[in-house]
DNA sequence: AATGAATGAGATTTCATTCAT
DNA sequence: GATGAATGAAATCTCATTCAT
């Protein structure tokens, strides 16, 4: 009978169910081992949670919270290409620190699991990247080109790498050389030289 | 008793099967509705399948199978610039028909499902893109460049593309702009203009 | 499509049964491996035999005609002595060399599966020791003693060699110690030297 | 929901499972049946036994260290003769109490199930007897024999009761009766008188 | 006489959730 | 707040038996 705050087990729970998703899946995953892994009962996760999606959904929201944290202050104070860079590189280092965040992705449910959490998120990120393209363009270091598609594909080159690190993570493609690719892509998208 | 050879069963289960997997996952999906989607009883289908697994993982075979032809086919007889074009064009094409590809990239069971399959299929086509990235240098096409990384990163690409069809297939850039993105960037890869 | 008489195939499938059942017992032999192993359809077998029930109890009867036979012909024109030696001698081979005879005993089904079949065979068995026994102790070579109860005894040696085959196949006793065993007891039973 | 400990739940179970299971044999046997018997749900049982296996294997591993002590303080401080006719008298009498002993020497699943358990009992009841026979020889009292073989012949006679408990319960021997046999052997084992 | 595809009932097992304590 | 025993629904899988061919 291990009393602790309310605050302190919540946060147990979620840290445990981040680990016991991010291995199973969401459906692989069962609450016993949730609880146990986080040093409660059964009946004590459901006095935090309503259910199972409750708790998924809750850990995600924190999860993106806080990257969106990170990538708010990497992209700081910083030229557009810069800022590029760096958020590339904090999406790629955090998925590779929090491999739970594929859950993001996760297509289990039918894939419409936390759906409107997932698009908000995506939709706020698009818009980032949309900046800085714009900020780059105005400024003349990038060229001219379709901004949506190309924050898309920019976004896209993430998921990718996301995907990758659980299916074939002995070929990931490293920070330095997707920086690369990408600002060769945005410096002279559709030129021909 | 709906009398059919047991070719024509097998076909139908697999087909139902990728229908099923693909909407609700490998955990998701039920054996009961992929028989019925089938048209045929629970029992039937454990005559042509030893168990769900195997089900799954012969229709993910079937897939690969498929794709890896029409992509043969697709980089064939074409100029470095052309055959990458066409397999980008192929493999989101094909995504986008058999959405249920993204079951290659399922992570229930643990990520570990079908993981030989993957890498086997992930191989070979790391392997095509860099020859045509190895012929487009020795062309002068395509700027000197990381051929490995720069794979990688192509393949991340589709990968990328794949992942967002399920999470915000509203947000799908378009065939052509990752084509004009990709050349750029393999053209100026790490070059200053 | 082999076509064979009916005689043929029912010895056919009697011999898999024999094979699967002694291999598998009731409840784990399916129709599905007897059929294989009779090299027949499934359907084939049912021409035969109405069910699983039918097959087993027909294949029992075979075995315990087959066994009573013999025994018959083992104690034929023998002395008592002679005669016991030979009738557990014939019990002991038969049993290793038709493990399936186990079934006999066999628990499935709740106990209650042949339970006529065998206890007629038992019965049979019983009279037969009991007759050896008296025409021993009248010709004064065995010691008087409750020949029912000492019948019930050897047939219960009988039964542990084949319970033994079966739980512990390296600890068999053998023939000749058996029968040195019981004749001691049936010269000397009751008696104080 | 009947709310109980732990323990008597498990407790419940067990017995529950040895009736069940000795009466159906253990493929015959079904959880729902066993978990009636308990007054549980069949969910219920799982929390207690990792399966059926688990289930069968732990209540015959309670029946032969119940039996074993019983044993063990039948044949303590005795003499050779009293200790054999103890031991044998608590083991016909154990079989007729328990019938689902027989279980021991189930056959399901191929004779393989439990096997460990069952050579291990057998070893150690084998030696307890050879230990009985050798201090009879010594003191004088039991003739030169071949001990293991004799001590093999012996629990043969206790497997074929139990045998018969099942096969043909209305003809078992008696105690007295058989030890009055054994004893004969024991005593005259290959003489000639 | 023979086949083997198909069925349907039933078995084992898992697990989110509830609730008496 | 907290526990963990208990439930019940559902999932996977097996198999004796049937029947169209």
């Amino acid at each position: 009978m291990n009393r602790r705050s309310a605050e302190e087990s919540k946060k147990r729970i979620i840290s445990a169910a981040l680990k016991v998703f991010s291995e199973y899946g969401y459906r692989g995953a069962c609450m016993r081992l949730i609880a146990r892994q986080a040093g409660i009962s059964v009946g004590g996760v459901y006095l935090y949670f309503k259910n199972k999606e409750d708790l998924c959904l809750t850990m995600m929201k924190e999860r993106m919270d806080e990257l969106s944290g990170e990538l708010d202050r990497a992209i700081d104070m910083n030229t557009p290409e810069g800022a590029i860079a760096s958020y590339i590189r904090v999406q790629l280092e955090y998925a590779r620190r929090h491999k739970e965040l594929i859950l993001t992705y996760g297509k289990d449910q039918g894939f419409s699991f936390g759906v409107d959490l997932k698009r908000k998120f995506a939709k706020k990120q698009r818009r980032i990247i949309q900046n800085i393209i714009n900020k780059g363009i105005k400024t003349g270091i990038f060229a001219q080109c379709n901004v949506a598609e190309t924050a898309r594909i920019i976004i896209g080159i993430i998921r990718g790498y996301v995907l990758s690190i659980v299916v074939d993570p002995e070929n990931l493609f490293t920070v330095e050389e997707c920086n690369k690719f990408v600002v060769a892509g945005l410096k002279n998208n559709g030129n021909r030289l």
